[in-house]
DNA sequence: AAGCACTTTCTTAAAATAGTGG
DNA sequence: CCACTATTTTAAGAAAGTGCTT
């Protein structure tokens, strides 16, 4: 005899483990929904989130990577001015451990490394996603 | 084996949606 | 259109299960 379904205020869980299934939960809701919505419009899709411990969870229709790859125009060429990638790969070209004279030098390179690495990983943990879903799908 | 990070199952009530009559 | 009801779906709480890494 479970107590049943109860209504909580729209706020941040208390409890770590509450924040881990009510983020289980919802998210599942959530991309439910949004399968829902693609599948009635025809709507491309990509959803993204990451849960209380950081790890990233996606969902797209057609797919994540296309409907991502699709906003970002990553296909297209002369529209990718994006002030943060000429940033980003200004850093790239600029910074080498070699060139690096002080320790502040090389926490910068770390930082980006750092960076680099967690963008990878996010990446890595979309496609493996990506592909569990297509097994149950 | 132990621990972590979820994931699922069950019961049940809340919330959403569909259906109906005025 | 709106109010009301009936049906369906969603998710909270509690507890147990899963798969992976250490």
């Amino acid at each position: 005899m479970g107590t049943g379904k109860r209504k909580i205020e729209i706020k941040r869980r208390e409890k770590e483990e509450q924040r881990m299934v009510t983020f289980s939960k919802r998210r599942k809701g959530l991309f439910k929904k949004a399968h829902e919505l693609h599948c009635l419009t025809g709507a491309d899709i990509a959803v993204v989130a990451f849960s209380p411990a950081g790890r990233p969870y996606t969902h797209g229709d057609p797919s994540f990577d296309a409907t991502i790859d699709k906003y970002f125009n990553i296909n297209g060429r002369e529209s990718n001015n994006n002030a943060e990638m000429i940033k980003m790969r200004s850093w790239l070209e600029g910074l080498k451990v070699e060139a690096c004279e002080s320790v502040d030098d090389l926490v910068l390179v770390k930082n980006l490394v750092e960076e680099i690495r967690n963008k990878v990983l996010f990446r890595v943990l979309s496609m493996e996603e990506d592909f569990v879903g297509s097994l149950l799908a």
